[in-house]
DNA sequence: TTGCTCCTCACGTCACGTGAGGTGGC
DNA sequence: TTGCTCCTCACGTCACGTGAGGTGGC
């Protein structure tokens, strides 16, 4: 037996922290001397507290200690904390980078006040593409005229992607249509790391651009943004306008969920299951109006149905069974995007965002907060 | 001006925040009202919170806020604390690949217990290298009975690099050599995985690997790794023994250090200087035995020197001064190591530690631990 | 009167580190 | 007696989030 202090020299782990780490439930000595309260700890313990310091080391949290020591053989559980941590960590670095570089060019622009103009950028886009972008987003605009910065769409060009996002906080609708980016655009790099990449357009202006893409017969688009407009030009028409000079919130952050259930669907016949299907009423958001609520349940055969029981009973609901309460208005408009008809559910609990995208990784994906049921 | 509510919206940071912020000292209203409390932001505030709500996203302390919010132009501060938070992330998510799939290997392990015996690494080293690169870090193995994790010098393969390290609390030794796996090691990845690409030596075993390489006349050595075994063979000669199953410290994490001062020097001329020099005597950590420091002195013109007073006083030491004090006799053993005359000190402030490192990017490094002087 | 925004203050979170003050066996 | 290791308990750290309980103007 080993008293903390030589646990802690041999781990590597602090006394204070393993003192800790038995008040937490994740590491309690194997006997504690009832007379002075010493903790003692077991030969096979110190493996264990090695391992909880390489873990702590980079950060893995106490909770997902917890599961990776009490890990049953064969269980993937921890497997799955470890990938998520690593994807935490990777998704934290490339955020930085993004954000950090596009705060050094504000800096540099604060220090020399605007003896450069803000760069302009110019794309091409084809004509299809944005048209189907702008359809599959356009219902997840907010019209919440307290919340000025989801009043739009969000052009962000990624690399050679343009990504559009709307977002209402209760759901987000994202769809990509491959760009070109045109010589004169300034520096590329300067332009991605200024934010200049990333513009929010107003509802009505994104609704002209839309407009005009569904018209003309070129193929192509030219999109040019900068200064705070953009504009959209083909076939010699064109439309233009202001953008949003508002912050618009991380949609990334918003999209990095952690999936639990997968579940191949048929678009069609889920929307008239859903049509078709029972709801409950409501209360959504601090407004307290009332919406109409559609249960979803997963199986543990991976199969989704509509709930027909309005509240869960014991008879039709296993314990297992995962359920999901979601705003049947939005859930229909959701499925109803886009042409494809298979798509995927991507469920991570009760209380997680609703994931729906295509089944084969193209087109629009989109995202619906679960309802709380009383 | 804007109240909290309104600033909060338009900036992406909560109401909580806000006021967090004020308390903080980082973002404070342009006004309060004295009779209600209300804060009310000025317009040039919003600019400010955006860049606030970036910053916090990607994790940047409050500390480095301020300093970016406070830069005077042209200052660079602001930016290198940019620059050193990005460092740390992509430090932290090395670390964490490196540990993560090491420890999925001991999950592994630990579900197939031991149908495997563990691989066996095989290596070949330069003669030369090797026998130089212990020489290099020799001198900084602890004899501590009560560290003995520290009583040993770790032999870490990384890629095509063996890196030996040794440490014993108060400095930490590191130096490298070229070496090339040989076919038969087992999955490559795996090895490095299951951490048995890093074993500690101990200190007499160490000793006659290096014997071996002095003596043997073959350019040559051939390094076998596994099972808890060392074994380094040529020209027929070996020598074998056990290594230790003890956790060396993160040897990676006590290299990083933030830099401020960066000095070239001559290891000779130095050498003499501390010899000569005075010294303070100091009690050097927690035992209470007196050591004899030496102060070093940088000054703004970036030149080295050995205090000549034992006393900080006004007139021999301007407020720009970068003071550190290090035991004499491990600053004269770090001084001592290769063959490099031409050296670069690296310091970070009173109570950062001192590395020694070439001029020319190869050879041993050192660091030395900072003595606290009374 | 209700609803909305704002206020302060206290306490919770996460994973410990750091004393203060005290015990037990060599 | 000194020194060492261990103990508990309280409080600090970091950057907030979450109520509780209350105010002020439409």
């Amino acid at each position: 037996m080993r008293s903390i202090g030589r646990l802690a020299r041999e781990s590597g782990l602090t006394v204070s922290a393993l003192r800790f780490y038995d008040g937490a439930g994740v590491l309690g000595p194997a006997w504690v001397d009832p007379q002075s309260g010493y903790r003692w700890y077991a030969p096979s313990q110190l493996a264990d507290a090695r391992l909880i310091c390489r873990l702590r080391r980079v950060g893995l949290p106490l909770a997902d200690i917890r599961l990776v020591l009490a890990e049953p053989a064969g269980s993937t559980a921890a497997r799955s904390a470890l990938d998520a941590h690593l994807r935490r960590l990777e998704d934290g670095l490339a955020d930085a980078r993004r954000e950090l570089s596009s705060v050094r060019v504000l800096l540099d622009q604060r220090e020399h006040p605007m003896t450069t103009s803000t760069p302009t950028v110019r794309l091409t886009l084809d004509r299809g593409e944005l048209a189907a972008a702008l359809a599959a987003v356009r219902f997840a605009v907010s019209a919440d005229p307290e919340l000025p910065m989801l009043g739009g769409v969000l052009f962000d060009l990624d690399g050679d992607v343009l990504r559009l996002v709307a977002t209402d906080r209760y759901r987000i609708a994202v769809a990509e249509a491959a760009a070109q980016r045109l010589p004169g655009s300034g520096g590329n790099d300067v332009d991605a790391a200024a934010g200049g990449s990333s513009v929010l357009v107003p509802a009505g202006l994104a609704d002209e651009i839309r407009g005009l893409a569904e018209a003309v017969g070129a193929d192509e688009l030219t999109v040019l943004v900068g200064g705070g407009r953009v504009a959209v030009s083909a076939d010699g028409r064109s439309v233009e306008g202001d953008t949003l000079d508002l912050d618009f919130p991380d949609y990334r952050r918003l999209l990095r969920l952690e999936t639990t259930h997968r579940v191949a669907i048929e678009a069609a016949e889920l929307r008239r299951a859903v049509s078709d299907g029972p709801t409950r009423s409501s209360a959504s958001a601090p407004d307290g109006t009332e919406v109409a609520a559609t249960v979803l349940v997963v199986d543990a055969a991976g199969n989704v149905r509509v709930a027909d029981d309005v509240e869960p009973t014991a008879d039709t609901a296993a314990d297992t069974d995962l359920r999901v309460a979601v705003n049947q208005e939005f859930l229909l408009e959701a499925l109803a995007v886009g042409t494809q008809s298979q798509l995927v559910l991507e469920l991570g609990g009760a209380i997680s965002p609703l994931a729906i995208r295509p089944a084969a990784g193209e087109g629009a994906f989109s995202l619906l907060m679960p309802i709380r049921l009383g």
